[in-house]
DNA sequence: TAGTTATTTAAGCAAGTACTTAAATACAAA
DNA sequence: TTTGTATTTAAGTACTTGCTTAAATAACTA
């Protein structure tokens, strides 16, 4: 490890961020799976239409996205494995939905969209 | 593909979804790219310190996150190809810093931590 | 100048991602 | 039961990611 032995290193600055960032160990890795799974065109577009238009189906979802049901199916699983969207089975139909308990996060992240200028290359 | 003939499919609103999808492309297409760099644990660090401490050089924030001076640059290389962080140079130190037309979403990003609650395992 | 420090770049590699196609499972209706 | 539909799971694969170590750049200092 090449430890920083800069002259102008501001030790107690380090000292300070490195305790913050401990404290904050659980909160950042759970914020940055969320914000991977956000982080896919694909997946973004799924949360986006769930919060939408309330339920979709895998099959629903693969005709709107022009993908197959497996590739969707795998995503869902992902988002379902996380605990962001949950599922309510209708004869062999099954309903995803964004979970009560994300509702917020998601509308947070998806309100992103909103920001003026925000996004680098606009 | 496996295209979707259900028999309760509805079709309109497969159309209308397919349509705002197609519309909105390029949004989702950024926004995703902005979300999967800060879905990640070290780049979400380091984005959340270097809006705390407002500049850091690759050598402090190789000493505040415990991990190699290259793997944190090759982060910023990321960063700053994405246009999210910029450079200053003052002698042989480089100091990163959240470039100004990214401040906001990158705000709204760590703004996220803040949700009480809305991170699923919470 | 030579030597030291800060940073980036390159190459290699293990692990992860996102799709593909095929098979398995679950349910409904004839 | 057999057939068909909706969905998931599995296996294979091309591509990407995030680190490693070593080498290349760049700039300060003696």
């Amino acid at each position: 490890m090449n430890t920083c032995i800069r002259v102008f290193a501001d030790s107690i600055q380090i000292s300070r961020c490195r305790e913050d960032l401990k404290n904050k160990e659980e909160s950042f890795l759970e914020l940055a799976d969320v914000l991977n799974l956000a982080g896919n065109a694909v997946r973004l577009k799924i949360l986006y239409l769930l919060k939408q238009e309330n339920e979709l189906c895998p099959c629903d979802l693969s005709d709107i996205l022009g993908m197959t049901v497996p590739a969707v199916s795998q995503h869902l699983k992902k988002l379902k494995d996380a605990g962001i969207v949950t599922t309510k089975k209708s004869g062999q139909t099954i309903f995803y939905s964004v979970e009560e308990q994300s509702q917020r996060i998601i509308s947070s992240v998806l309100d992103l969209f909103k920001l003026p200028n925000s996004i680098p290359t606009l």
